[in-house]
DNA sequence: ACCAAAAGCTGATAATTGTCATAGTCTCCC
DNA sequence: GGGAGACTATGACAATTATCAGCTTTTGGT
C-alpha cells in the first residue's frame, strides 16, 4: 500500500502529472497516506487545511450546510482528484466539507510542498489552473441546472452523472451507490421528493432497484426527460 | 479615452498587476479598445474567444441558455474585471454569453499575449489560479443558494448583492438597475414571481421603487428573510 | 410630442415541491 | 437470529412557484 507518488497511477489524472522528478520525490517524501473510513470527513467547512488530498481509492462528497439545515453536496470526487486545492490555493479555510461516501484511501501532501512548486514550475500551475478552469465551468453548469430544470430532470441527470463516471457492477446496478438522503442533496431536493421520484421512475420502466441499489433500465427515456422530452 | 496599460488604474484589481513593465507594454502594443452599447454581446456561447476583456467601464452579465429555453445569469462582471479567461485558459469555446447590461468599454487583449505571460512568469499564472479560485468559490456559494433557499430569499440577497457591488445612487436607488426579467435571470425564477415578489417588498416597506428603479428600504430585515429570520 | 414596442403589473389557475405523519424494510451489531 | 436504529416508502395536505391571459405604464426613436 506505501509507495512513491514517481510510480502512482494516478498522478496521471491530475495535475502533478506537471512536476518533475524532483519535484515528485520532494511530494513522496512529505506525503503521508491515510484510510478514511464510510461516513468520515476529511475536512469539515471552515477547517483551515495543512495540504490537499490526493484520492486513490473512494470516493468523497464535497458539501456545504446551508442556512435552512441541509446540506447541498456540490461535486464527488474520486480517484485521481485532489481535494482542497482551491483552498490552499486561495489561502482560505474550506468552503466546503469532504466527507468519504465509501472507505476511502488519499494522501496527504502538505501545502508547502504545494506552494513551493507552484511558485517554481510554471508548467504545474498552469495545469492547477486548467484544472481549476475545468471545475469553474462544471460549477457554472450546475448553477444552471438548478435553477433551470425540475426535481425530476436533475435526478435522471444524477442517475446518467453516476453511470457515466463510476460505472455498473456485474448486476448492472450503478456501482456507486447513494443513499436516497445523499440523491436528495446532490440534487437539492426534499428526500421524500426524491424517493417518490425514484419510485415514479422505477414504475415506470426507466430504472429498477434493489434495495438502496439503482440500475439504468432505459437510457434513452432519462436523457429525453432531462432535455425536455 | 485611450491610454497605456501601465498607467490603468482598472489594472489593479485583476491580475494583470502580476506583470512586469515589460509584459504590461507587450499587452498594451497588442489590446485594442472597444466600445460595447447597452444589450450588444462581447461574446455568445460557443463562440471561439481569441483573447479576453478587460472591462474598464461598465457591466456584463454572463448567462448561459438551459434548454427550456430561459436564460440564467451566472455572474455580473464589472470595472476591473476580466471576461473570457476561463476560456482561454481551459483553451475552449466559451461557455457563456457576455451581454453589456450598461454601455461598456473594454480592453480586448489577445490570446497570444496571455498565454506567453501564463508560460513565462509563474507570479502571474497564479494571481490568474487565485482569482480563479475565488470564482469558484463563488460559484459553489451559488449553487448552494439556488438549490436550498427560496425565491424570496434569493431575490432579497440580489438586492443586497446589487447594493454591495454596486452602490446606490444621490437618490437612494440601486446604482446597477437591472430589468425585472434580469432579476428573474439571476435568481432564477420566471419573470411574473420576481415581479410578484418586488412587489410584496415594497408593500412590507423592504424596498421603494421607482420604474424600473429600486432602493433598499430596509436592509435589516432583508439580511433577516435571507437567513430565514 | 407621439406612437409603437417593450417592460411592468395583477389575477386566476395549475403544476411542482415541501412538510408532517406513519408504516414497512433493511442492516448491522451483539 | 433478534432487535434497535437507520433508511426507504407512501399518503395527505400545505406552500411555493409557474403559466397564461389581459392590462397598464414606461421607454426610445423619429
Amino acid at each position: 500500500m506505501e509507495s512513491r507518488c514517481e510510480n502512482c497511477i494516478v498522478r496521471q489524472f491530475n495535475s502533478l502529472r506537471a512536476m518533475s522528478k524532483e519535484e515528485l520525490k520532494a511530494v513522496s517524501d512529505s506525503k503521508t497516506t491515510k484510510t478514511i473510513k464510510k461516513g468520515e470527513p476529511l475536512f469539515e467547512e471552515g477547517d483551515k487545511l495543512n495540504g490537499v488530498y490526493c484520492v486513490r481509492n473512494g470516493v468523497s462528497k464535497l458539501s456545504k450546510l446551508s442556512s435552512n439545515g441541509k446540506d447541498q453536496i456540490v461535486k464527488l470526487a474520486s480517484t485521481g482528484e485532489v481535494i482542497g486545492q482551491r483552498s490552499v490555493v486561495a489561502q482560505e479555510c474550506a468552503n466546503l466539507s469532504a466527507i468519504a461516501v465509501n472507505d476511502m484511501e488519499v494522501c496527504f501532501i502538505p501545502k508547502e510542498t504545494i506552494n513551493h512548486t507552484l511558485q517554481k514550475n510554471p508548467n504545474f500551475t498552469l495545469e492547477v489552473l486548467r484544472h481549476m478552469a475545468h471545475d469553474l465551468k462544471e460549477a457554472d453548469d450546475v448553477i444552471v441546472n438548478m435553477s433551470q430544470k425540475t426535481v425530476k430532470q436533475r435526478i435522471a441527470e444524477a442517475f446518467l452523472y453516476l453511470k457515466n463516471n463510476f460505472g455498473e457492477d456485474e448486476n448492472g446496478f450503478l456501482a456507486l451507490s447513494l443513499s436516497r438522503e445523499d440523491i436528495s442533496n446532490v440534487v437539492g431536493t426534499a428526500t421524500e421528493s426524491a424517493i417518490r421520484i425514484i419510485s415514479e421512475f422505477k414504475k415506470k420502466g426507466l430504472i429498477h432497484t434493489s434495495g438502496k441499489k439503482v440500475g439504468i433500465k432505459n437510457e434513452r427515456k432519462l436523457v429525453e426527460l432531462v432535455e425536455g422530452f
